[in-house]
This record gives structure tokens, C-alpha cells and sequence, in this order.
DNA sequence: GTCTATAGCTTGATAGAC
DNA sequence: GTCTATCAAGCTATAGAC
């Protein structure tokens, strides 16, 4: 029989979908072992620590992700800010296929082992609101108004992409999500 | 030994209680039992149909909060439209405890038996959505603001909600709820 | 209507071969 | 690095006494 090393890159893929989809109660073992292709023992052979590990190190990714991915993005003034959010905005709405997936870190957030995953949680969410913040301030807002405005804007994506779910309508989270620039102070290119 | 006949109503509130805390997956027969002060097996001869049969339970009892408690509220005509709306958003906040408690229709709608608790989740929604809308169609608002704005709303409360959790600062659910009645057109009491 | 006791399965996790 | 095989514990659910 030969050894197979699966790519890493799509265990993470594999591991986010599951625990975004079912939860952390309920992404079973199985349930993860499947999705990845690998094994119960070969999973505890890269995450020593079990389901808990395997979370923590999604949310790590993902953390990475909002950092390099979003943050980085709206902070750099060499490019024009209109075109730098609606980008930003494009690999949110694309994270969260429209309206259609699940955010991972609420999923995350309300679980068995929740304090566990609070600090990184809270770290990922405040990395959007610092971004949104930015260019809410660059487009000539006050400290306060881009502070309140940049919160809205995240919970304007949690909000209606928790309704967008329960409601079974993904036009709930686009029509928000495409109001996020207006919101900022900043003219949809 | 004696034979105690539990109070159904205390029986419903630590069940909404458990499912709310740790959701469906997360909330295991012995939690429910420790809860309630029940062994498992007079929680299956109350609840036939087992775990599935309460959390059903819970959110039909939600429903019927929802529309008692707040949509014939906000509907009722013989009352000023701005002291409907304070009492209503009062409830609101003391069901979520000003932010320290989770959704319960948010907990129950991702979870492994999420395609069977959809339809009445999405009811409970669409009672609230109807009532906001009513009273801002009340205060002048066109139909298509009067919709938009009724699913702001709701946005708010859901986004914020999730926010205060994760970031653990309820007075973002406290901003965001108390700017819902100007949302709606209406000067808050 | 509530209980004790238990069945039968699934869970998270480990040992050890290759 | 991946596997098969297995464990002990926890899970949902049921049987039957009172």
C-alpha cells in the first residue's frame, strides 16, 4: 500500500469546511476524517491535540487570511481606496460564496470550547474592524463616525448572513454587503 | 420515593436555556436531564421523539413569544406607535439579556438537524420583520423603505448579538438595539 | 409521571505495524 | 506519514418497575 502525503493546504481546506459547516460539537471525527481523506490516526499524528487543535489551527488560517488578505489590502494607500475596498469586499463576499456558506468564526464562537477560542476569535474580527476603520477615516470621517460605521459594516455581514441562512435567502447578504462602501463614506466604484 | 410532577414551564425554560448556551449538537441528553431535573427517560416520555422533539418544542414555544409578546405589540393600533415599539424593543433586549444571551433561532439554525428546524426559525423572523415593518410603514415610511428597514433592523440585532459575544463587549448589542427605533422613522420615547 | 438499569451505537483518542 | 485495530467513555434511546 503506498504512503500518500496529502497536500496540508487541502486538510485546512477540507477541516474549515467541515467546522464551518456542522460546528465544533458537531464535526465529528469521522465527519473530519472523511472530508480530508485521512485517516483518525493520521489526523492525531498532525494535530496531537485532537478536534480542539484542529479548530484552533482553522481559526489560525483564518486569522492569517483576514491579516494578509483583507487588512493588508485596505491599509495600502498606493492604491486608490474605492478600488481597494471593493476588493476587499469582493474576497468577503467570496469567502462566504454570497450569502451561501457559513462564517467560521461564528461557528466557532458559540460552542463547548468556546473560551478556548474567544481571544483568536475576537483578534480576527477586530483586524476587519481596524481595516474598515482606515479607509472609513480616509475618506474623510470623523474617529468616532468611522469607529461606529466600521462596526456596522461587520455586523451589517454577520447579521445578514446569519439571515441569509435562516431565511434561506442569499439576497439578504448581498444587498447588505454591497451597502458597506456607502456606509465607510466611500463612493461604489 | 415520591413522584414529582414537574412544572412544564420550568421544564421549557432550562430546555431553551441549554439549547441556547450550547446548541443543538453541543446539548447532550445528560445536560438536558441535569437541567431540567429530569432523568432521560421522563424527558423521552414527555418528548417521544427525543432531542429532535425539544429543540421542535423550543423554538414552537418561540414562535408563539415572538408573536404574542412582540408582533401583536407592534400591531396593536390602540396603543402611541412609539411606546409599542420601546416596550417591544425592552423585550427584545431582556430575551437576549442586553447582549449576554445567545439566539436561540440562531443557535438552533446551524446544526446538523438544520434542514428540519428551517421553516419555523425562518416564521419566527418573518413575525418580527412584519411587526418592524408595520410600524415603519405606521410612521410614514414607503413600503420599500419600510421592508429594507425592518430587515436592518433585524440585521442589528443579529450582527450585534454575535459581535457582543465574540468581542465580549455587550454594549455593542446596546448601541446598535437602541438606534433601531430612529432606524424605523420613530422618535425614541 | 418518574425512576433505575441497560442496550447498542458513536464518540474522541491511542497502540503499534508498515 | 499513513494505516488497521482497538479502547474506554459518552451518546441516544428503550425496557420495565413503581
Amino acid at each position: 500500500m503506498p504512503v500518500i502525503k496529502v497536500v496540508p493546504e487541502d486538510v485546512d481546506r477540507k477541516l474549515t469546511e467541515v467546522f464551518t459547516q456542522y460546528g465544533y460539537d458537531g464535526a465529528s471525527m469521522e465527519l473530519l476524517s472523511k472530508a480530508t481523506g485521512l485517516k483518525k490516526a493520521s489526523l492525531y499524528h498532525r494535530f496531537p491535540g485532537g478536534k480542539k487543535d484542529m479548530a484552533a489551527h482553522v481559526l489560525k488560517n483564518t486569522e492569517t487570511w483576514f491579516q494578509e488578505q483583507v487588512g493588508s489590502l485596505l491599509h495600502d494607500q498606493d492604491r486608490e481606496i474605492g478600488e481597494r475596498l471593493s476588493e476587499a469586499i469582493g474576497k468577503i463576499s467570496l469567502l462566504f460564496e454570497d450569502g451561501a456558506r457559513n462564517c467560521s468564526l461564528r461557528m466557532l464562537s458559540a460552542c463547548s470550547e468556546a473560551a478556548y477560542f474567544q481571544e483568536i476569535i475576537a483578534s480576527c474580527f477586530k483586524i476587519l474592524r481596524d481595516g474598515f476603520s482606515f479607509v472609513a477615516r480616509e475618506s474623510g470621517l470623523s474617529e468616532r463616525e468611522a469607529n461606529e460605521r466600521s462596526m456596522q459594516a461587520i455586523i451589517n455581514i454577520q447579521g445578514s448572513l446569519v439571515l441569509s441562512r435562516a431565511m434561506g435567502d442569499n439576497d439578504i447578504f448581498k444587498t447588505s454587503i454591497s451597502a458597506i462602501p456607502q456606509l465607510l463614506g466611500i463612493q461604489k466604484k
